[in-house]
Formats: C-alpha cells, sequence, structure tokens
DNA sequence: CAGGTATCCTAC
DNA sequence: TAAGGTAGGATACCTG
C-alpha cells in the first residue's frame, strides 16, 4: 500500500542494516506532514562515502598512490571510483576518487588509515543526514511516495483499518528494509532516494509536548508531574502523582502516545530533562529496560538494542538529543529573543501578559515545597499544571517554532539542526552542495591553515563630548556581505601565488587579493547574491500578500525573508573564525579591511565637503547638516512661529542625508539614509550615545548606555531615561537637578528595593548529584556579587541552573566584598532586603555624572548638591 | 588609593 | 575535543 504527501522533516538518524557481503544502511527521517501526522520515512538507497585525492600530484594523471590498496581496505565495498579534477584547499587541481564504506561507524577510522598513508581526505566528516539532504538538494520540506509499512488509529482511517491487530508483521517488515521496529508514530513510510523530492514550504502543523516537575527539595525526588500537549488549537492536560516510578513511566507512556516534535519546559535543560534522567536511573537500578520504560522518550521503538536513542542525552556540550525530537527550553528562547532583566518564570510571565492574573497568580512556596505538598497537594498540582501551560505560551508568542521551521527552509536543513545546530552547520548546508555541483573539494573542518591571533575589526571613530544638533545617520546596506559580493571574497578564489594580475581584487592594506568576479565566480558571493535576492522576493510577496489580506502567505514571507537577513549575516563570522572549513586567516582579515576603508575613506570626504562628521562606527556615520545657526532642537506647536525654523532644519537634515547616500554609494556598497535626528548627545565614549529621532518617525534612539543594559537597576534606567529627554531638549541644567532629587531620594530610603535590583547572568558547572560547582569557571567566584546571589538562591532551596541571571540587592557596600542579598521577592513573595543607600546615591551619581559632565557638572557635585539638605536633615 | 585583572554586556 | 567575529565601556575586587 502506498502513500503520497508532503512532509517536513524534524531531525534524522541512520542505521547500518543488510549483511556483511551486502551492507546497507537506511536514513531514518522524523517527519510531520502537511495535514499534521507524524510519519517516519525510511529512506534506502544512498551509501555512505568519502573522496580522496593525492597529496602531491597535480592534473590528472594516474595516481601514483595505489587505489588498490584503497580497494582491499575491510570498510570499503568496491574499488574507487574517479569523480574527475576539483579544486583542493590549496588551490590546486586533482583527481578526486569517491571511496564507498560499508559503514558510518566506519568513518573516522578509514579517514585515519587513508590519512595515513598519505591520502588526501576530503567530504569526509559530513552527517549523513545531511548528506541525504545535500546529495538530493532537498531542504525540510519534501514531498514523497512510498510504500506503507505501518499505520497507527491516528493515520488516515483507510490506512490504519488495514493495519489493526497485525503489530507484529508490521514491525517485522519494518526490520526487514532496515528499520528497528515499531516506531512511535502515526505512519512508517519507506521509500527509495528517488522517491523524495523538493516541496514548497509550507506551515507545519508541529506538535508540541510541555512538561514541568515539582520536586522536593529535600531529597530531590518527583512529588508530581504536569504534561499539556498542543496539538493545533487544541491543548491536554495530564497530571501526574504518587509513587516517582508511576509518575515518570505515565510521563514516557504518555510522551510515546502524544509523540509530539517538540518538547518545551521552562528549564528543561539543566532541570527537568536531567531530573528525569536522574530519577528514572534511581528507580530502574541497573535494568536498561526499567530505565526506558521510565525515560524512553526518544521516537524510537522500546526494544534492547535501541536503549541508546531511547533515553534524552545530553550533546557535546549543552543541547539535548532525543532522536525524532527536539527539545526547546523556552528559557532559553525567551532569554535570546526578549533579554529580560530578570528570568525567572513568573517575572517572565508578568512581562508577557501584564494584565493576566491567572499566569502569575503566586499561591505556592516553591522553597517549602514538601511541606506545600504535605498540606495541599491539589493546590501545588494546580500550580503546576498552570506552570507547564506558560512555555507553550511564551513560545507561540515568540514564535520560536514557526521562526525555526523558516529558517530550516532557507538554510536547507532539518528542523533539529536549525533549532539546536550552530552557525556554521547552516553555512555549511548552503556551501557544500553548492561546491559538490562545481567541482569543489569539501576539506575538513580544522583541516586549513589556523590563525593565532585576532584579526582587526571595524573601526569606531572618537565621539566628543556634548550635544549636537541636527544630525543626519547613515549607513552601509549589509555591509559585510556586500563586500564579500563586490570583492569576490571566497577561499575559492584567494589568490595564493605570488601572481600580480591587473584584474584581482587586492584588498586595501595588500593582505589578500581575489581573482576577478569574471575569470571564477566565488562560492560565497554567488550565495550571497542569491540570498539577496531572495530576501528581496519574499518582501515583495509579503507586500502583495499584505494588499490581498492573505494572512497565511503574509506570516510565511515574513518568517522567511526574517530567516533569510540571520542567516546572511552569519557568514562574515564563520568565515572569519579560526577553524571552518572554507575559511582562510585571510579572508575575514581582508573583510574587515575593505570595511574599514571604505567607511574612512567617506568620512574624510564628508569633512572634506565641510560637513563634521559626529560619530562613525564600522558601518555607519553621523553626519551634522548646515542648518540656521538659530535652528530649534525641539519640536515647536504646529501655529508656533518659530515651527517653520524647525521644519526648514529638518528638510535641511533630510536633504543633507540624501544628498549624502547619493553622492557615496557606489557599486557593491550601498549607503542608506537611515534616520534624520535634531539633536545627537553623547558624553564622549564610544559605543554610547542618544538621539531624537525626526524622521522617518518621531522617537528617542539610544546606544550603549545603562538604559540598554539588563544588568542596570529600574531606577538608573529611568532616571536616565529622563535625563535624556532633558538633555535632547536643551534643559540641562533641569537635568542636574531632577538627578540630584533622585539621588537624595535614594538616601533618604524613599525607593522601592524593587527599582534598585541589579542583576547579571551567572555561570557554573552543573556536577551529576545536581550541585553547581563555581570553581570550575571561576577564578574566585566568592569575590562575584551574582555568585554569592546564586549560593543564596540556592540555599533558600529555590534552585539555581547554570547560565541564568541572578538578581540582589545590595545591603551593605562598607565590607568587601560588599553584601548582598538575592533577590526572592517575585517568586517567594518575602519582604524584600534593606538596601544600602549610599551605595546606590553613589552608583547612580557615578553614572549620572559620566553624563552631565559633558556640562561641568560630576559625579562628585551631583552627590554634594544634596548633602546640604541633608544637613537640615540632622 | 591607583592600577591591574576578571567579568559581563553591548554596538556593530 | 566545541566552535560565528572584534571593539569598547563599565564594575567589583584585589594588590602593592
Amino acid at each position: 500500500m502506498r502513500w503520497d504527501g508532503e512532509v517536513c522533516i524534524v531531525s534524522g538518524d541512520n542505521r547500518a542494516w543488510g549483511s556483511s557481503n551486502n551492507p546497507k544502511t537506511v536514513i531514518e527521517l522524523w517527519c510531520r506532514s502537511r495535514e499534521g501526522h507524524s510519519v517516519v520515512l525510511l529512506v534506502n538507497g544512498l551509501s555512505p562515502y568519502l573522496e580522496i585525492s593525492e597529496s602531491q600530484t597535480i592534473g590528472n594523471q594516474e595516481p601514483t598512490k595505489s587505489l588498490e590498496v584503497v580497494s582491499q581496505m575491510s570498510e570499503v565495498t568496491e574499488p574507487p571510483i574517479l569523480v574527475g579534477e576539483k579544486l583542493s584547499q590549496d588551490g590546486k587541481v586533482r583527481n578526486h576518487y569517491r571511496v564507498m564504506i560499508k559503514d558510518t561507524r566506519f568513518v573516522r577510522n578509514l579517514r585515519k588509515r587513508l590519512i595515513e598513508i598519505g591520502w588526501k581526505v576530503t567530504s569526509a566528516d559530513i552527517l549523513f543526514v545531511h548528506r541525504l539532504l545535500l546529495d538530493l538538494d532537498l531542504g525540510p520540506h519534501i514531498a514523497t511516495d512510498g510504500e506503507v509499512l505501518w499505520a497507527g488509529p491516528r493515520a488516515p482511517s483507510h490506512l490504519a483499518s488495514k493495519f489493526e491487530g497485525k503489530r507484529v508483521e508490521a514491525a517485522e517488515r519494518i526490520r526487514d528494509i532496515g528499520g528497528s521496529g515499531l516506531y512511535p508514530c502515526d505512519m512508517v513510510v519507506s521509500c527509495d532516494i528517488g522517491e523524495l523530492s523538493r516541496a514548497d514550504p509550507f506551515p507545519t502543523p508541529f506538535v508540541t509536548l510541555s512538561f514541568d516537575l515539582e520536586t522536593s527539595v529535600r531529597h530531590n525526588t518527583i512529588l508530581c508531574a504536569a504534561v499539556v500537549v498542543a496539538r493545533g488549537e487544541e491543548r491536554t492536560e495530564h497530571e501526574f502523582r504518587g509513587p516517582e516510578k508511576e509518575i515518570l513511566e505515565g510521563m514516557t507512556r504518555l510522551v510515546r502516545d502524544e509523540d509530539p516534535d517538540f518538547i518545551t519546559g521552562y528549564n528543561i535543560d539543566n532541570f527537568d530533562l536531567p531530573r528525569v534522567l536522574e530519577r528514572a536511573e534511581e528507580n530502574a537500578g541497573r535494568s536498561k529496560f526499567e530505565q526506558a520504560a521510565l525515560c524512553g522518550w526518544g521516537r524510537v521503538p522500546a526494544v534492547e538494542s535501541e536503549q541508546k536513542r531511547l533515553r534524552p542525552s545530553r550533546r557535546l556540550n549543552r543541547v539535548w538529543d532525543l532522536t525524532g525530537r527536539i527539545p526547546m527550553d523556552a528559557w532559553w528562547q525567551v532569554r535570546q529573543t526578549l533579554r529580560p532583566e530578570r528570568e525567572s518564570l513568573r517575572f517572565v510571565a508578568n512581562l508577557l501578559w501584564p494584565e493576566s492574573e491567572d499566569k502569575q497568580k503566586l499561591d505556592i512556596d516553591a522553597s517549602k515545597m514538601d511541606e506545600e505538598w504535605r498540606a495541599r497537594p491539589d493546590e501545588v498540582m494546580e500550580y503546576c499544571v498552570r506552570d507547564t501551560h506558560l512555555p507553550l505560551d511564551i513560545l507561540a508568542h515568540l514564535q520560536s517554532v514557526e521562526r525555526k521551521e523558516a529558517l530550516a527552509a532557507v538554510a536547507k536543513t532539518t528542523v533539529e539542526t536549525a533549532a539546536t545546530g550552530t552557525t556554521s552547520q547552516w553555512i555549511d548546508s548552503l556551501v557544500i552542495r553548492l561546491a559538490d555541483k562545481e567541482e569543489i573539494a569539501v576539506p575538513m573542518t580544522q583541516s586549513g591553515p589556523r590563525r593565532r591571533d585576532q584579526i582587526a575589526g571595524g573601526y569606531v571613530h572618537e565621539v566628543e563630548p556634548g550635544l549636537k544638533p541636527w544630525v543626519a545617520v547613515l549607513d552601509f546596506k549589509s555591509m559585510y556581505p556586500s563586500i564579500m559580493i563586490s570583492q569576490n571574497i571566497c577561499s575559492t578564489t584567494l589568490v595564493r601565488d605570488e601572481s600580480k594580475e591587473e584584474s584581482h581584487n587586492v584588498s586595501p592594506e595588500g593582505t589578500a587579493r581575489y581573482v576577478s568576479f569574471d575569470e571564477r565566480k566565488g562560492l560565497v558571493p554567488r550565495l550571497l547574491s542569491k540570498l539577496m535576492e531572495q530576501r528581496d522576493y519574499h518582501k515583495t510577496e509579503l507586500k502583495k500578500a499584505r494588499e490581498s489580506g492573505d494572512e497565511e502567505a503574509v506570516f510565511l514571507h515574513d518568517q522567511l525573508q526574517y530567516a533569510v537577513k540571520i542567516l546572511m549575516n552569519s557568514f562574515y563570522g564563520v568565515f572569519a573564525s579560526s577553524f571552518y572549513r572554507f575559511t582562510h586567516p585571510d579572508l575575514g582579515a581582508s573583510i574587515t579591511e575593505w570595511a574599514r576603508h571604505n567607511i574612512r575613506t567617506i568620512i574624510e570626504n564628508v569633512e572634506k565637503g565641510g560637513h563634521n562628521v559626529v560619530y562613525s562606527d564600522t558601518d555607519s556615520i553621523c553626519v551634522q547638516a548646515q542648518v540656521e545657526t538659530d535652528s530649534p532642537i525641539n519640536k515647536p506647536p504646529d501655529d508656533s512661529l518659530v515651527y517653520s525654523d524647525w521644519l526648514a532644519a529638518k528638510e535641511e537634515t533630510l536633504r543633507t542625508g540624501n544628498r549624502l547616500a547619493e553622492k557615496f554609494t557606489k557599486e557593491g556598497a550601498e549607503l542608506e539614509f537611515e534616520t534624520a535626528l535634531s539633536a545627537f548627545f553623547s558624553h564622549g565614549a564610544k559605543k554610547r550615545y542618544v538621539g531624537r529621532v525626526v524622521w522617518p518617525r518621531e522617537e528617542m534612539l539610544i546606544r550603549g548606555y545603562e538604559v540598554r543594559r539588563t544588568d542596570s537597576f529600574r531606577l538608573l534606567t529611568s532616571t536616565m531615561t529622563e535625563m535624556f529627554e532633558l538633555i535632547l531638549s536643551n534643559e540641562e541644567w533641569s537635568a542636574v537637578e531632577m538627578s540630584k532629587a533622585v539621588i537624595d531620594d535614594v538616601r533618604g530610603r524613599r525607593i522601592e528595593a524593587s527599582d534598585l535590583v541589579i542583576s547579571r547572568s551567572c555561570k557554573g558547572s552543573l556536577r551529576r548529584d545536581g550541585r553547581v560547582d563555581f570553581h570550575k569557571v571561576y577564578k574566585n567566584p566568592d569575590s562575584l556579587p551574582y555568585v554569592r546571589a546564586a549560593k543564596q538562591r540556592i540555599e533558600a532551596g529555590l534552585g539555581f541552573t547554570p547560565g541564568m541571571k541572578v538578581g540582589w540587592i545590595v545591603t551593605n557596600a562598607k565590607t568587601s566584598p560588599m553584601t548582598v542579598e538575592a533577590w526572592m521577592v517575585d517568586e517567594l513573595g518575602v519582604e524584600p532586603p534593606e538596601y544600602d543607600p549610599e551605595f546606590y546615591a553613589k552608583r547612580l551619581a557615578t553614572a549620572l555624572g559620566r553624563i552631565t559632565e559633558a556640562f561641568h557638572w560630576n559625579a562628585k557635585e551631583l552627590l554634594e548638591g544634596t548633602r546640604q539638605q541633608s544637613i537640615f536633615d540632622f
């Protein structure tokens, strides 16, 4: 029986099968169909391989090394096949041979042996699933037509009915083509590589499961758990209580029944997942079979041979690996996209849904969970269920899943690689498939020449302290990608010998030269131009869809254009890194060389043209417009006499911006007029400035200052913001007075402690017993206020997971190190700590004084101004 | 108390 | 033993 349809690949893996005479490798693709069914595709027909070439010989003469020796190696299935000439990493062209391998597990060994006997080895470190997508030029969305080997109750009914009561036969047929048995999915479909093809991206109806554990503070045991499954708009709740073993069994059964693609929760990476594993081991003893029943969440049959893939496991470092599914911690998503001041679930819920009381109501004291559980288990359970819904709400709000899917579509990877992979994996996916097409050998990671010292980065212009009226801000559109395109920068176009052709693109400081675009187009420039076109396409389609009111298309194209942007911006970083497979030390260095050259040349020319360049950073430039000297910077009312003066100044600034953009834009370096400011202010430090934007919208622009920083405290942020408003309105005196008043308030303890919470992220190394070791990551952990605060949280039973932000109040700065108290009010509802007024007064004065110093009011004076008042206090 | 070191966070 | 980059500001702690 056959099934055809479109699916999105969640993740993939491979298994060896067949016989020693006829070894085969099947690729397992865990997918979700367009209609919502979970499908395991078992793909046969592709064999693992790598490529070899001679280290020395050039050209297409017969190899001096023996291909016969390679043929005889036990891991190799047939004599190497000549694939033709390919461009090697060192810039030379050589014959390359494909070596077919019995099993992916032998690759590492074979690689080593081939290198030992003098071969150059390429295309030898690519995961087999990636190989499938590369060779067939597939993305995550594919169409397939295959043989149905199993259809469960949730499969289309005409299929499901055929398999009723035939589990054993189905499992056997699956094993016959290389699968491991009855996968816990709606359907298992077998196909050949010829039966897969690309499909246009569509919004996949993924299923997400969220879970939360309530654990004993004293014994680390699980008291109860909740699971919420989101299938489309529908959510189902599940509660688990009773003996710990039954809780674990129940959850595992549910995961396998519901068969989600994503697993989420708040802090699951560092808390819930490790805890599930640890408790499963504790309850199951040594029996691996028992362990699988307690934590076998992987999307593979619950059989002995699958022990490894059944359990969640921590991949080399941070990310979790759960076969066939994607663990996605809502905490990490929040952190990356929202950057909240504090990261507790309570704080984030409050931030996102300030109106919704039920999401933040606090009625359980998590630090006394044992007592709470004993006294009122029903309320604890309710609290647990509510906290299980929140991660789903958060992911939906941040559109995390949709964004990963769009990135996967653009980078042509599985959704898993988009969600948990590294930027170099995304770039690999595009670059390798083009390299294969263009006869360019694919070197292994870490195989090229490596650089030890840093490359020079962007240029940052000095900034004078003070207020500058009427400034036009311009910047280069996608500066680094544009440079890479226009200079044809790529490891395949880098000139490695002494030849100096007229046509070469030579970097300004002479570090590198690249062959011209006409001679050979680099892989990277071509990919980047395509991505630029693709982004323009999605933007056009987005506009069209908006006009026609097609909301689904609006959503899709918006996600896709954003994903293209993310991907394009990742190129420079990867190619400037010291270890990427297609990089060379000169690549990154020459990109920034051109960047510095371009911006400096423009600064010079703008200044020659009589304009004052106020500031510049890497790809942006702030230029003063030449307006009438007494032009107002504050927008007067429409009917005011000076309104026309303000308007004239604004228009002159727009003219300046547009004129400069036109004048300095050249092929491959497009200078865009970004914003017009009626005033620009900096106290004289690079990367710290503010501006009042008057075009294209009206708003205040703040960069770098404490206002932008998540480790500032609320009072400082709000005071400084207010100060900037005044400064940008030419009311410096008021700014100073206002600051003094605030400093005075803090000294008089008239400020609420919640406005004084300082918070910073704190690292740590998680030990097997669940405790955190700070010495591994910090030289002198106890000298750091956030480590001291983290320790207090742990002490209080509130939990701390490495990497999270920790909030604290300084209660006495006279001690050394200063005394701090962790902020636990959000979570425990306790009384806030009593703060040290002098400390906060001083910190405010320092930060604000740095700014007022531009008007000759320093920190000391801000503090002194208040002293007179405190004399009266006595 | 000046200066150096460790650390975090941001701009681009 | 895993991996996008550099430039830059600021704070707390420690040392001599």
